[in-house]
DNA sequence: ATGGATTTTGCAAATTATTCGCAAGTCCTG
DNA sequence: CAGGACTTGCGAATAATTTGCAAAATCCAT
């Protein structure tokens, strides 16, 4: 394991900033032209290489949308699930519970509407283990 | 809604049965490398059109992997979920229930070993609804 | 505070996945 | 088997992401 220091850096603080506000996904593009049009000047492939940093310290994770591209939020660390509004595009993280009483007590504690969700399972298939 | 008729050609044979026979998320790329390798003659180009015509028909879904590069599998029409070997990269479809009961049931009968999820919830926020 | 080691940044060029236009080829129906 | 509809191949065009490298910023021990 390479240990090496971080840095903070404006560009850092900045994108971290910005993600904390508007915690939705945010592509990097989309977090480039935000912090231009408040008149920070950094390089895209700053943004790149920052939103790499923060996914990679846990600070950020990412996801692709629709189109592939890969998008990041400001989130905690450790394992847990992420509701999305449909509408917004407002990230809640979501403990991992019960699957029945997601929907129950995802209204009553963070009043989020659940319709619908995507899962992915991970582990050895019948053939692997 | 625009209707047309899907004719049956051979790059699209080939795409489906192979996907059929592998069960596994694939990219256009690789399955252009793996029917070239059995002597098909195909274009990059047709495989990713013939994937989002699969796609489309819900003969084939698709997700981002790792890299971000998208890739293709075949499985049933309507909703369900994907189990993933992360050994072999085999995928089964599992059908949605309790979360839960998940574990139990996937064990019990696909004998899958569910050691982790990534799930996506949709819906609307406090502030949107 | 200052100097030098270390990390970060900007820029532009290089990659890579994916899409597109269009002429030629294939498939289907009557 | 003819004509129209749908597909394919090919190469060029896009668009996102990465990379090399020199200059700039940050950190830390003096």
């Amino acid at each position: 394991m390479l240990e090496r220091t971080l840095y903070s850096t404006s560009a850092r603080r900045k994108i971290a900033e910005l993600l904390k506000a508007e915690r939705r996904y945010l592509t990097a593009a989309e977090i480039h032209r935000l912090l231009r049009a408040e008149n920070a000047r950094l390089a895209l492939s700053t943004v790149y290489r920052t939103l790499e940093t923060l996914a990679a310290t846990g600070v950020a994770s990412s996801r692709a949308d629709e189109s592939g591209e890969s998008s990041y939020v400001y989130c905690h660390d450790g394992h847990h699930h992420h509701a999305i509004c449909r509408s917004c595009g407002h990230v809640d993280d979501v403990s991992c519970t019960t699957m029945d009483q997601f929907r129950a007590t995802l209204l009553e504690e963070q009043s989020f509407a659940l319709d619908d969700h995507a899962i992915e399972f991970f582990g050895r298939c019948a053939a692997c283990r």
